[in-house]
DNA sequence: GTAAATTTTAAACAGACGTTTAATAGCGAG
DNA sequence: CTCGCTATTAAACGTCTGTTTAAAATTTAC
């Protein structure tokens, strides 16, 4: 067998390309430019370029996925949750895939940020076809954690804070540069994320009316 | 003087391109030939792209930020606010930009969402660049409703709600779907942003510490 | 009514894109 | 060594992009 090694090339370098400037703003050549490899190689190894989108995408979620799935099932255990943990159960399987590579917390949000506005609603497809059950356990947790809130409610509140997610690590280095420059505030992702939770969680469990 | 026709009827197809399809997912022949005009006259009317672009953006930014200010300035006379009358500031400009156009409110921020991902934070400078004094004001009534917390963790909750709103919206088509297959809930743009004010105030106003 | 300024037009430009082709190179198995 | 499979390569394909040009048409001003 090969030794595969031009394949990985490619989904490394691509993964921050696509990361920086979307999925659509990159090129092959600006991909296999910066790998050193043959134009040809990725049509050669995925097909298309919607299939290395789609084998770059996978990567990340094959490995987060399964790792949110068990701390999911593991807090459901428990007779009474809340929902700050709930929302916990996402931040080490996020954190642990920057011992993948440099930056792969980063990298990954901001590919689902990419992912969820560029094409059509495809990743929203892809999620939902391959990663339904998680997303079920998902919303179970929530449901046990704020049993006030309806079914359509807490839908409504979970793509909210998927948006905020989503959006706010897709711009932030940005908002971190701004962060350090007028409140000195030194902020890594893991920082981010832990500002974020107490945001998230009282806006899933907020009252229903004003 | 000329009637400026071409340049409306290019900026009234633009407009709907752009929020779409994105700005750069949608070529200059594309808009040209839905408006039925040439495709020289977008860069004889705005000089390029980019100004097309601009123009597009501006000509509701104009629209709605005047307004937002106004009902801020008039908030802020008051001795005592709470966070969900800040948002609702917010409420009635965009709305009244649906009768400037059918959709209007929609398409607007949907507009936002795309300029704030799309092109290196482009939007964001023309917005601080041309509106920071609206800006400035939003962060004072938020501060003035909730004392409690710490400039820096205004800044931040800001950008997270910018975040959920805009990512909310540009997405709004799809989830107003599924809600109205799964729940039969059918929400209109009004409905949906008054789901979004108490999830909004409430993670704004949340506690710093879990 | 004529001259000048503005607007619209068709055509072409150079460059970038994803993909395909066909030839070459590298390799493990028999 | 040699056959056969896998991988890599250079080159070209057709298509689309934003922009420019220069001529024609239209509107405005005197």
């Amino acid at each position: 067998m090969a030794k595969q090694e031009t394949k990985q090339k490619i989904l490394n370098t691509a993964e921050l390309l696509f990361a920086e400037q979307g999925f659509n703003d990159t090129s092959l050549r600006q991909i296999t430019g910066a790998a050193g490899v043959n134009l040809a190689s990725v049509n050669y190894h995925f097909g298309s370029k919607k299939g290395l989108i789609k084998a770059v995408l996978d990567r990340y979620l094959s490995l987060f996925m399964p790792n949110v799935d068990a701390a999911l099932s593991q807090l459901l255990t428990q007779a009474t949750l809340t929902l700050p943990q709930v929302f916990e159960c996402f931040v080490a399987p996020l954190l642990s895939l920057s011992q993948v590579r440099r930056q792969g917390s980063e990298i990954f949000l901001q590919l689902l940020g990419r992912g969820y506005i560029d094409n059509q609603g495809f990743l929203r497809w892809f999620i939902v076809n391959h990663y339904g059950e998680v997303l079920a356990r998902f919303t179970q947790a929530i449901q046990k954690a704020a049993p006030h809130l309806s079914q359509a409610e807490v839908f409504w509140r979970l793509h909210f804070t998927l948006g905020t997610v989503v959006f706010t690590i897709a711009s932030s280095e940005a908002l971190r540069d701004i962060a350090k420059n007028d409140f000195n505030e030194h902020l890594d992702v893991a920082g981010l994320v832990h500002k974020l939770i107490p945001y998230l969680a009282s806006g899933v469990g907020a009252a229903s009316f004003i």
